[in-house]
DNA sequence: AACGTTAGCAACCGCACAGTG
DNA sequence: TCACTGTGCGGTTGCTAACGT
């Protein structure tokens, strides 16, 4: 496959956009919509390349933007999505009207993540128990539902663990996680700064060092989520969240 | 005031998938 | 089946404003 020239070899333009390029590309869709966006930068007069044109219209001039700082309830339903889904940020910013995955993105990089290291928390990404193989982090891998479906009989598939108020591991059946039982309780403490030492009572995998490594036997709780969410996905649609 | 560092965000890069001929 | 194009996605980079010394 022969990858198309970048940008600056075409002599396009990179970098931040102007007013006046927002201003054309805005009313350039408007007018004709954007079906496809490798001819609309020429079709409209911008002397930038259709990747570029997509991504400034998906996300920062699309008018259901929601723009401005994220809500307590964002957050929370950011951190839970994540807690389920891993770094799909596309999905995440499915639930979230107004919200891009690139501003979901950034938003976890640069407050969630550092904020949930406060509480010791395990993200996703990082290695986990005895299911071997069964990353759902790496960049292949965040995109295998698509092409490699989870096989409900694969080992660790069948259950998922959770931590409860108390913080022991609970291993339940997928089906079961439906349940809005299971999720994650992130009570008012979470969100104010000074209170960064009762991590385990907030989160249920925020939890101590020691019990990090009593945790670490068990499969992580996403591994029945991205079976659980495959599932979905292949069904072609998410469920609802629970109320929290 | 000047400089260095950090944080936040917009944009880019490159891979992979879906669709088409 | 293969080659190719268009698009979507996640990871990463780079700019800049804010902050600290």
């Amino acid at each position: 496959m022969v990858r198309a020239p970048c940008c600056e070899k075409m002599g396009l333009k990179k970098g931040p956009w102007t007013p006046e390029e927002d201003q054309i590309l805005v009313s350039f869709i408007q007018k004709n919509g954007h079906g496809n966006w490798r001819a609309l930068p020429k079709q409209a007069g911008l002397l930038r390349c259709g990747k570029s044109c997509r991504l400034r219209w998906t996300n920062y001039l699309r008018p259901d933007i929601k723009r401005g700082n994220f809500s307590k309830e964002e957050e929370e339903t950011i951190i839970k999505l994540h807690e389920m889904l891993g770094n799909r940020w596309s999905a995440i910013a499915a639930r979230l009207p107004g919200r891009t995955d690139n501003e979901i993105k950034n938003v976890w990089h640069t407050h969630l993540k550092k904020k949930l290291k406060n509480y010791n928390y395990k993200t996703p990404q990082e290695p986990k128990g005895h299911c071997s193989g069964d990353s759902t982090v790496a960049k292949s891998d965040s995109k295998t539902p698509k092409t490699e479906p989870v096989s409900p009989q694969d080992s660790c598939s069948d259950f998922s663990s959770v931590t409860n108020d108390n913080n022991h591991v609970l291993m339940i059946k997928n089906e079961e996680m439906e349940s809005s039982d299971y999720f994650p309780q992130i009570d008012e403490s979470f969100w104010s700064e000074e209170n960064e030492n009762s991590a385990s009572e907030i989160h249920p995998r925020m939890v101590s060092d020691e019990e990090q490594v009593h945790q670490f036997q068990f499969p992580s709780i996403d591994d029945g989520m991205n079976f659980w969410y495959d599932l979905f996905i292949r069904a072609g649609d998410l469920p609802e969240l629970p109320e929290f």
